[in-house]
DNA sequence: ATAAAAGTGGAACGGGCTTCCCGTTTTCCG
DNA sequence: CGGAAAACGGGAAGCCCGTTCCACTTTTAT
């Protein structure tokens, strides 16, 4: 994972090109504030709540990032970094099929404390260079991952890197209806996939218990604003 | 499972109780044009929408249900009637795992079929009778089916019912992803998940293939407008 | 120190959604 | 068949969003 300040890197990132310090500054108070704010409640906040949250004007921010995805991306990036970090983790691990596992926990784990993350990750973007570079790269890394952990006798044959992206819609439509009232469902969600995935006799991490029935049935109740997981969308430019 | 025309049940619809007879026939419009929005575009679609849709004024549409959550319960009561119907179906199977994993896969393709009842059924309407005794009816046969299941030998004594709910959450993820571009990724997602709640030597569907490359990367560009799977929500009254 | 450049927030505009109200049309029943 | 009641549609008001313009302030460089 490489720092997201990267010196060498000048078409995809405006920060240090001549901004005025105080500009900057500002920039800095606008990803801030769309960090917080995208983690908690997901990718469709308003521009005009991210300024107010920030405290600059809606024009500063339409100056800084003329469109959504803009925003998206900056907010993102480096969040992308560890994805890709998680990968090169998994592939030194010593035990392919440990690390196939423990990678596919990881992930599902940054989606879940992340609900705008969660949305990212199965999303494209393609103006964004910086994004699906590295996006590419942990994918690149995974199939490598994979024909490890199939090696070994673990991990199915019968498992296609597809199935990670479906994985990872079907865990972002559980982190958004469940968050917050029951935390850790997308736990036995991914219990049951690493289950289906190996082959039998092969060791599992023990399976989260399931969530209580009143702590689901809040969840139910409790999808309360947007977007959400219907929310999984966004326009693309 | 019964007819939605059940006469005996006056509390929950005044279709016939004297309304006028343009007056039901605007009824009727709006509840198709709603029906067809939210099939196709999931629950967030603007009450204007629907009115502009089914060729009413908007005051029309508010006389007739005054709150959203109001249109989408007369909506979707039919085919909750569906929903518990086929609990009932996979009850009268001779063998209770086939008709378990018949269960599931009909469920899911339910959700597939319908982009908003997808939503419906991972959220409560505590307000919504109709809705929440159907729904409760079908759990209530669940609980029977998952028994009788296990009885059997071929459903994982460590699955819950609340595991069906957390299906239901990743299902409707995948296919507020999937939509039109993988049509048919849902059915890989329930393949595994069947694999993960039965013992080994259970004789299984078969898996479906998973999507091709490009018909995932078309689904995850055209996550387009909202709702879409970030749209896993709706306020509750 | 000072003037030009760069940046800022507020105001204003256009669009969409929702709710309320009122003049008009349709239905129903005597 | 005709009038009262019910239902209709469209328009006005209010709100929020996103965009653009503009007069004012801060930084920077000489």
């Amino acid at each position: 994972m490489r720092s997201a300040a990267d010196p060498e890197n000048s078409a995809e990132q405006q920060s240090d090109q001549g901004l005025r310090a105080d500009a900057e500054r500002n920039r800095d108070r606008i990803l801030c504030a769309a960090r917080r704010l995208y983690a908690a409640e997901g990718l469709d906040v308003s521009m005009a709540s991210v300024a107010r949250e920030a405290g600059v004007g809606k024009a500063t921010l339409s100056r800084r990032f003329p469109t959504r995805d803009d925003l998206i991306t900056a907010v993102f990036t480096d969040r992308m970094d560890a994805y890709a970090g998680a990968v090169a983790v998994a592939l030194a691990d010593p035990d392919p099929w440990h690390g196939f596992a423990a990678y596919i926990q990881a992930v599902c784990a940054m989606q879940a404390a992340d609900r705008g993350f969660a949305t990212v990750l199965t999303m494209s973007f393609p103006t964004a260079k910086a994004l699906e570079k590295r996006r590419a790269e942990a994918y690149h890394g995974f199939l490598e991952l994979i024909a490890r952990a199939k090696a070994t006798g673990h991990l199915r044959e019968d498992f296609a890197d597809q199935d990670m992206i479906i994985l990872l819609m079907a865990n972002a439509g559980v982190v958004a209806a469940t968050a917050d009232a029951a935390p850790n469902a997308w736990r036995r969600l991914v219990g049951h996939m690493l289950r289906a995935y190996s082959t039998p006799g092969t060791e599992l991490p023990p399976l989260e218990p399931p969530p209580t029935p009143t702590a689901l049935y809040r969840a139910m109740i409790r999808l309360n604003r947007s977007t959400s997981a219907g929310d999984v969308g966004r326009p693309v430019s």
